[in-house]
DNA sequence: TAACATTGTGGGTAGTAGTGGGTAAAATAA
DNA sequence: TTATTTTACCCACTACTACCCACAATGTTA
């Protein structure tokens, strides 16, 4: 058994460079499939950060969006919101993708970015900014969060 | 009958090397299954000192997330905290695994290593460290304690 | 007791990974 | 078409990691 494939773990500090490209971790890139053809969809988080797919991964979540009935308002704001801002990005033969600056500044990316392995995607975010954005978190969802660990059996 | 594949008992007082390697004791190794490939997951634990999983037992874990959806918040937070401290390390050839400086800055072990097998999983501490949560635990947690004891039955 | 195997520790080295920047091709605008 | 900007490809430098060999201490076997 080895490790599962567009499955991502761990974190790494990594430098936008000039021309707004942003390194992938070899690890990551190594965890893409065939069928992803090095090519990555990157679109706006949830949490204020920057989300990145596996192609391939991207295209099931397409598809269940195919499904949402657009009858009811908060299926088309949920479709228009998670499609608005994705591109896909084939990264370089140095393995960088290239970020767009709206969701650079979404994200408020200046020069280091945290990148996190979140299992099926890959997030970035401002160091800063993710730190303050735990320390509310945890706040007000202590109970809820411990439940969750209780379940998981880590 | 022997000991369960992937169960860890007992302690080792262990060096990390000048380049962050610490070697899994050969009994931990031993134990571990072929589905293992000579793999251990590293991570932070809940405790100030780090955890390692073989790794067909992470992969129980990440598959547990992989069934959390992102459009709920606390999910988000969970999988974000449970997976960025995480890397994956085979042993190599004298059966050392690479430890990450910051891990090994959270539990703050300097040179010398407590590792202690934990069932499921081993934990790392630097054994001053541990003396002192010791202490702490037993004085507050008594009550907590004797609860256990009539589930486990010693 | 002696020979051998195993285990923990130390360190050298070639290949890989992250970063920066030049340049030509492609896209866009004038 | 021409001029300007953008994107993709290439080369180069540095740091780090994975792999290899070596050795001493301990445990095991003949």
């Amino acid at each position: 058994m080895t490790l599962a494939k567009n499955t991502f773990i761990g974190e790494y500090n990594y430098a936008i460079d000039s021309k707004g490209r942003l390194n992938i971790p070899s690890r990551f890139r190594k965890s893409l499939s065939k069928n992803d053809a090095n090519t990555f969809v990157i679109t706006k988080g949830l949490d204020p950060c920057i989300w990145v797919y596996p192609l391939t991964e991207w295209l099931k979540i397409e598809n269940n969006l195919r499904n949402l009935s657009s009858v009811k308002n908060i299926n088309r704001t949920f479709v228009r919101h998670t499609t608005r801002y994705a591109s896909s990005s084939t990264y370089d033969k140095q393995g960088r993708v290239l970020l767009t600056p709206s969701l650079v500044n979404y994200a408020k990316i200046k020069k280091e970015a945290l990148i996190i392995g979140a299992i099926r995607k890959i997030e970035i975010w401002n160091p800063d900014k993710l730190q303050e954005v735990d320390k509310q978190n945890l706040k007000i969802e202590q109970n809820a969060y411990d439940e969750l660990a209780d379940k998981i059996t880590l």
